[in-house]
DNA sequence: ATGCTATAAGGCATCGATAC
DNA sequence: GTATCGATGCCTTATAGCAT
């Protein structure tokens, strides 16, 4: 579940900070001189660490660097474990960081390339969705969620590809908080240790949960007679099929006449595009295949609570 | 169906500190 | 020195809920 993580820990949550003497601890250990001001910097494995006079910032995969690899993906005990393990090799309290970024992530194994599940993944309130050759992006200044290829990813850093995705077609789905992690989760504040207990940790799959469902699954509309019984059925599929060939254009045409201040009210755009959304996922359009399967195997993970 | 309002979420400006 | 990053508070916007 948890992969990158973002740790800051302060001067006074240490207690006796002593950068000199944690610096032996570190491989590649370096110093650095700006102003007159020192720091060090080195790494524990994967992880990244930079000792600074005011404090302690660690960056980097937990999984990786729990299990040298990020193809398990980290369960709440060894969450906990990787906490241990860090806070003992840098004979620091890392319990008590706060948590500056936080990535949940999931590698799925699909029946199709993953690439071909870009298509059927549309908009996201509040996110720019932006396509990749390999990748898709939804961002804002806060948060960002991507799908892409795993294994391409793996070879483009000229990783090995492990055994158990030889020939597998891998979509992953990673859910980035890169700012406010804990106003973003609702909790009073985001340190190590409050990964640890079984409702954060259920706030965090729900969270991932929930992030996949606000993407607007592309539907396939086509004339369907059984749902038919009155004349505003007929209606409503025309439409359904004229708005399901517009896409995402129609929206932008709302976009367009808001600017233009064209309505007389400002909550009847949100009232249309939702009427919009309404028609387009109602029976007469079809669910693809694509997305079902997706839905599936995201959505099992609340089988993996606790 | 239409209008008003509260709420919640992200954006933006700013500040302080770090990185280069 | 300047560019960049993260935290914070306030502002703006989209939308849901309620009332007419």
């Amino acid at each position: 579940m948890v992969d990158t993580i973002h740790l800051w820990l302060s001067e006074e949550a240490v207690g006796n900070y002593n950068p000199t003497a944690i610096l032996p601890l570190l491989e590649h250990g370096a110093e650095h001189k700006r102003n007159s001001i020192v720091s060090f910097s080195g790494s524990i494995q994967n992880l990244k660490v930079s000792l600074l006079k005011e404090g302690v910032s660690v960056k980097g995969s937990l999984p990786k660097y729990l299990f040298s690899d990020n193809i398990q993906t980290l369960s709440r005990s060894s969450l906990e474990q990787s906490c241990e393990k860090l806070s003992d090799e840098l004979k620091m309290p890392f319990s008590k960081a706060t948590i500056s970024r936080l990535d949940i992530a999931q590698t799925f194994l699909m029946n199709h390339a993953p690439e071909t599940y870009f298509n059927c993944l549309g908009e996201s309130k509040y996110f720019e969705r932006l396509t990749q050759p390999s990748s898709l992006y939804y961002q804002n200044t806060q948060k960002q969620i991507v799908f892409y290829n795993k294994i391409k990813e793996i070879q483009k850093k000229g990783i090995k590809v492990p055994s158990v995705w030889l020939n597998q077609n891998t979509l992953r789905y990673e859910y980035r908080i890169t700012k406010r992690v804990s106003k973003s989760l609702k909790w009073a504040h985001s340190n190590f240790d409050d990964l640890f207990t079984e409702k954060n940790y259920m706030d965090l799959i729900d969270t991932y949960l929930m992030q996949y469902d606000a993407i607007k699954k592309n539907r396939s509309v086509t004339f369907n007679l059984e749902h038919m019984n009155s004349p505003k059925d007929f209606h409503n599929q025309i439409l359904s099929m004229a708005y399901n060939q517009l896409g995402d254009e129609a929206f932008q045409m709302i976009k367009e006449l808001k600017h233009r201040k064209a309505f007389k009210n400002k909550e009847y755009y949100s009232r249309l595009k939702k009427e919009i959304r309404n028609l387009t996922t109602s029976k007469c359009s079809e669910e693809s295949e694509l997305i079902k399967e997706l839905d599936l195997k995201v959505l099992s993970l609340k089988n993996n609570y606790r």
